[in-house]
DNA sequence: GCCGTTTTCGGCCCGACTGTTTTCAGTCG
């Protein structure tokens, strides 16, 4: 069992504790449970097997057996027994967005509705506000909430998909009849949201092949296997492909498998694949085409190739590039680690500064921090600052835009920042106008830097209010403030058409992590894919600066 | 269920908004 399905499980008790209204705090102690198995940097089985379980931060004595059932039998006895009190529908219940455990039981108990298909027939049929404690209004939510659960339902997004994908391509690689492999399709593309993983090897032996991929731990189901392919399913419901072709087809294949279709279509239009045999790198596919080398960010067929003819694409952002993150949390607030703990991570990835930028006093569910508490930690990265050699801790803050756009601080606190990320966190459903008119306030401030997860998308779980997205980019760059891609796999935030646009008014980018624990930071690659996917050369991207261009930047010299 | 330099029991635990009802429960970030 990975660490992953340890945390899902307990996540899933969380679950229907929650539904059978058990002591907050115990459902709160498996969550933290959870989370703390789902950090680890090692693999929880090496830590039972060193009789250290006890020493992960909120796992005790009951959690631990727990643990070591799951990792000796591949079960948990309590889980099982709690699944026949409360129907795996129901818990699925949980994710529409609007109603929560205590409506899920309520609906249950009255109606015994266990799942969501049932629910939605229910409210449509409005037999869900005869129901005491539930009227039109909530009814009308439940509609909303499964339609956007369903509007992408099937897909996952980078974060579940591109690791898991990484772990079955390098099993496959290790058996040495299968001589290369790579991700294709729209996964190497850097989508947001996928519908499924598709692996293209080359080899010989498409029964070496078969054998290899039956015996992945995270393959559930092989659907079919031929010659050409195998088929199935993988954890999470996710569906697999792994095409074979022989060794000297691998790179044209790589490009016809990579797509998208319509780039595929335009760039080998005319062209016989034959005559593509037997290359030895993609970049040779593309020089053998006579155009330049398409990144698979790119293929899109969104002018790349009338670009790449012209030898005109632009040199891409690089993970690489990043020289600092400018979204981080620390403990101050809600994150899970010191200011040194972050600090030391992200020097281990080579950046040279790093932003603290913790919640502001209106967010007091996560921490939010009061003046006094801000003044304390910037004497204490000041301190922090005299120790680090050749490494820059800026103090910042993730302040609230309020409702009218005003900001959660006075001029006076936010004037003695280095950086002000300023982003929304209430009054969601504010109309088009007024949520507009918000953000260009705090804009308009001069006291920001950049705005933060700017559209409030949660994927799959919530679509981001609308914005006038020309008349903000109009006053960023009028008032030198850069936009976030928030790189976090389930906002990704500016998404890339907006990051595309940003780009044509001039408005700078900051590439941030967004983190909230150390391992976070190492999701500022899904951003960088995201931008890429943008267009975005380390020229739009302010954290890819020199520290000293990037501290002009936030003087807006 | 976890935790502990105010320690082995009692604390953990915010506050605004929404929706359903008339004074509060549920949801969310």
């Amino acid at each position: 069992m990975t660490n992953r399905q340890v945390a899902d499980i307990l996540n899933r008790i969380a679950d229907i504790l929650l539904i059978k209204d058990e002591n907050p705090f115990k459902i709160k102690a498996y969550r933290n449970a959870a989370q703390a198995i789902y950090y680890l940097d090692e693999d929880v089985r090496l830590l039972y097997e060193k009789g250290k379980l006890e020493e992960i931060p909120g796992v005790g004595k009951a959690v631990r057996e727990k643990i070591e059932e799951m990792l000796l039998t591949g079960q948990l006895a309590y889980y099982e027994n709690l699944l026949q009190e409360v129907p795996t529908g129901v818990l699925d219940m949980l994710a529409i967005p609007g109603i929560g455990h205590k409506t899920v039981k309520l609906i249950y108990e009255k109606t015994g509705i266990a799942s969501i298909d049932d629910l939605l027939k229910a409210a449509e049929e409005g037999r869900l506000r005869s129901i005491p404690g539930i009227g039109e209004k909530t009814e009308d939510n439940i509609k909303k909430g499964i339609a956007m659960l369903k509007q992408n339902s099937g897909k996952v997004n980078l974060g579940i998909a591109l690791p898991l994908a990484e772990k079955f391509r390098d099993f496959l690689l290790a058996d040495e009849k299968i001589l290369n492999a790579s991700i294709v399709g729209s996964l190497r593309r850097g989508k947001p949201l996928v519908r499924d993983i598709d692996i293209l090897v080359a080899a010989y032996d498409y029964k070496a092949v078969h054998k290899r991929a039956e015996k992945f731990e995270e393959v559930k189901k092989i659907a079919r296997k031929n010659r050409e392919n195998v088929q199935g399913k993988l954890i999470y419901d996710i569906d697999f492909e792994i095409i074979i072709v022989p060794p000297e087809d691998y790179y044209h294949s790589l490009i016809w498998t990579t797509g998208s279709k319509a780039h595929r279509q335009v760039l080998l239009a005319g062209v016989d694949r034959k005559s593509l045999r037997g290359l030895n790198r993609e970049e040779e596919v593309y020089a053998q085409l006579g155009i330049q080398y398409i990144p698979p960010e790119l293929r899109e067929n969104r002018g790349e190739i009338e670009k790449a003819r012209l030898n005109l694409l632009p040199p891409l952002v690089e993970f690489g590039d990043i020289k600092g993150d400018l979204h981080v949390h620390s403990d101050w607030s809600d994150g899970g680690h010191d200011i040194e703990e972050m600090v030391s991570k992200a020097r281990k990835k080579g950046y040279n500064y790093l932003a603290i930028t913790d919640h502001s006093k209106s967010l007091p569910i996560s921490g939010g921090l009061s003046e006094e508490r801000l003044k304390a930690q910037g004497k204490v990265i000041d301190e922090l600052n005299q120790k680090l050699n050749g490494f820059k801790v800026l103090k910042g803050i993730e302040v609230d835009i309020l409702k009218d756009g005003s900001l959660d601080y006075g001029d006076e606190i936010l004037e003695n920042l280095d950086i002000v990320v300023a982003s929304i966190h209430s009054h969601f459903k504010l109309d088009k106008e007024e949520q507009t008119r918000r953000i260009i306030n705090a804009i308009k401030s001069n006291k920001v830097n950049i705005i933060g997860h700017l559209t409030g998308r949660l994927l799959n779980r919530r679509n981001g209010y609308e914005l006038d997205i020309d008349s903000i980019l109009k006053a960023a760059a009028a008032h030198k403030v850069a936009l976030e891609i928030n790189s976090h796999p389930e906002r990704l935030d500016i998404d890339e058409e907006t990051a595309m646009k940003a780009k044509e008014y001039g408005v700078k980018i900051a590439v941030s992590s967004d983190a909230h624990h150390r391992e976070d930071l190492d999701l500022i690659r899904y951003g960088v894919i995201n931008a890429r996917r943008g267009w975005l050369t380390p020229d739009d991207i302010i954290n890819t600066w020199p520290l000293d261009k990037l501290i002009s930047f936030l003087n807006r010299d």
